[in-house]
DNA sequence: AATGAATGAGTATTCATTCAT
DNA sequence: AATGAATGAATACTCATTCAT
């Protein structure tokens, strides 16, 4: 109680916030915004209920925290990676599908796909938001990645624009799948994310290519 | 006073609960099962707040007979519609989504898609229920078209079983963004049905086909 | 529906009030005034709501007429019986203990004992009615009785005012009894009237009478 | 605000438990359980509604707490000071009524034996914990003073497990009119306790005693 | 007279938010 | 900074009472 709780404290404040958003996206997610209470957040993140709200004003405040938190900047990086990309299109669609299922899809952040789903009707504004830093820049992110395709004469693609929920609709199915229906239906209905992306890719980009009938490079893995 | 009043009244009761269902139908999808206020929902269908709970035990009652409501036997009526259809299997398909969107898409009841992706794990019973009566209903019937397809050499599908996400992904995922970021975020953004459909039947029916380079019956309108 | 319904209805119309009166003393005898709903009694005398209301203008009414109707003059009979009485005091006084069980303990009419008892600060009105119907005259009649025997030289009671509760208050704790835990504790536990008036007679007597070694006539049944 | 603020707090919050339960516990009496509001017994003892609920999770528990808190382990004592006692039986009797009136009659607890009468029936669970926890030892005590007056031949008492209810019932109808129309008729009709319990305790001893010829020692008093 | 659909005032209970400690 | 006791506005639900049929 004398010389380590100067310290001690001082990295839990620290890490206050970052547990608090960090509780606050499992609970909000497992039952969404109005089912959860912040005194069950509080509790989660190991603090009291008072605490919660010296680092937020409200839950509503609370909300947006988490939803900016797990979003900042994560394209910049992304559309980096793509453009240093060297590879067949159709080996890059699978990078992509991967890697988005690996980095967002089986991390905590896909609870924030299906909590803006859920609640973009009540929080309008932050709905903007997402649609601005999420949506927008990940659509033009697998925009892109076509576009590179057809530019390469590997992909043919009569509708581009619209092309590119052919990619983003079967990874958001199975992200909103985890956070509902998955989560509490029996294990016989559950869905394999591995299966499920490569069944995906595969018809997916014979839909795509310029010549289907062609052995796809990379193999359907 | 004479030979409309003993109608009017026995009609009215006949028809409240459907008033009911409706209005909760709408608000539930605008403003989320716990937004929604009972007294709201019994106001716009022009009752009082008892008159409500004559009809419905509770809030939770009243959810479940609105999801309940918009799928009841859906399901008998639309696997004998494709029992009956002639014509290629790309056509079928296609038919599939079109009235898939007319039927259910384009109506309210698309909203009760939303809502149940939003509440299953508030509501495990009736997400169970739901997975039971109509994800699964549902996926038989599209595994059947495929299914046809194959059994027909028009379509080669080399996971049947997951391949059915194809189908569905796309559909739900229009849906779904009708009653989240498509009601609130700039018209510029707004995503066109038809031309959604359009250009997901065709990239899909690529992928499923035995041999994509011919020609598609029925045109990819 | 045709010759035999006006007679019917006649007869029926005659019969409600008591048939609601009924149904309305076992349900507030079981679960208090508050307790109970009026649809709960007018569904037990196989009316409806409506029709309850046609003839007490409000539950308060009801309950006020319950209690009147049990009561109605019973005590001038009563005394009148005790009047024509011959034979010892002692006989006299067992013989009012088993009348009172038999034409009031044993039946509905103690419900309204225990009601009384329930419900006298809620209902002072009520109360002070059934101060002057019952609770009085029962006083002054077992007064009568008590004062007979000292005046006959059988009984010896210093403060015959409240002697009275001697014989009341064992009597007034079987029917709260029969009304209350008698109602819901384990079969172990009930009291049998029948031995319970027998032992508080003889005890009862014991204290009463002047020479009380002295062989009690009647025995002690 | 220096020295005795921080212990103000703690104090208040030792105490919100007892001055609940006592507002409740006089409300109860007044109104019965169903009249009482929540509001009034939060208001009564100088908290908010929700204060309350933070005590108690339920308008029952509360209810509950109130009869539990009242003779919570009462009986071990009264046993215990039973089994010292020297003197006659018959002195023992008349001590056991007089402190039975003091302890419990005179005080808010005779407002439970009312309450328990009145809801035993709505509340059977807590009926069966007041049976065993109140009532079957209360019983065993008196039981016990009966049967120490036949060992010592002091007194002859035939039906010993049903004599029990000579002591008890006047004693409970005594504390049943405090709480019924002894609290709402005219001061004419009024109990005097004193005087009540003295009437009781002569008859009854005369009743019990092995020769009621002889004096009683310790007066009627 | 009889019905039972409709009403809405009344009440228990929840929970985000405040603030004294 | 941290706590958690206290608050009270908000809301689901009940039920006596009304009244059109």
């Amino acid at each position: 109680m004398s010389e380590d709780t100067p310290i001690k404290r001082e990295r839990r404040k620290q890490a206050r916030p970052g547990e608090l958003l960090e509780a606050a996206l499992s609970l909000f997610v497992e039952k969404g915004f109005a089912g959860t209470r912040v005194e069950e957040v509080a509790a989660r993140a190991g603090v009291s209920k008072g605490t919660l709200f010296l680092y937020y004003a409200s839950k509503e405040d609370l909300f947006k925290a988490v939803v900016h938190e797990t979003l900042a900047g994560r394209f910049v990086e992304w559309n980096e990676e793509f453009d240093r990309f060297v590879g067949s299109t159709a080996d890059m669609l699978r990078y992509c599908l991967n890697s988005w299922w690996e980095r967002v899809g089986a991390t905590q952040a896909s609870g924030i796909t299906k909590l803006m789903f859920s609640e973009a009707r009540n929080f309008p504004d932050l709905a903007a938001y997402y649609q601005e830093q999420v949506i927008l820049p990940g659509t033009l992110l697998i925009r892109r990645i076509l576009q590179r395709g057809v530019d390469r004469g590997e992909f043919a693609i009569p509708d581009l624009d619209y092309a590119v929920f052919s990619v983003i609709a079967p990874m958001i199915h199975l992200q909103m799948n985890q956070h509902s229906f998955g989560a509490c239906v029996p294990a016989a209905f559950a869905i394999d994310p591995g299966r499920y992306i490569a069944a995906q890719a595969e018809i997916l980009l014979k839909g795509l290519l310029q010549r289907p009938g062609q052995p796809l490079s990379g193999g359907q893995a």
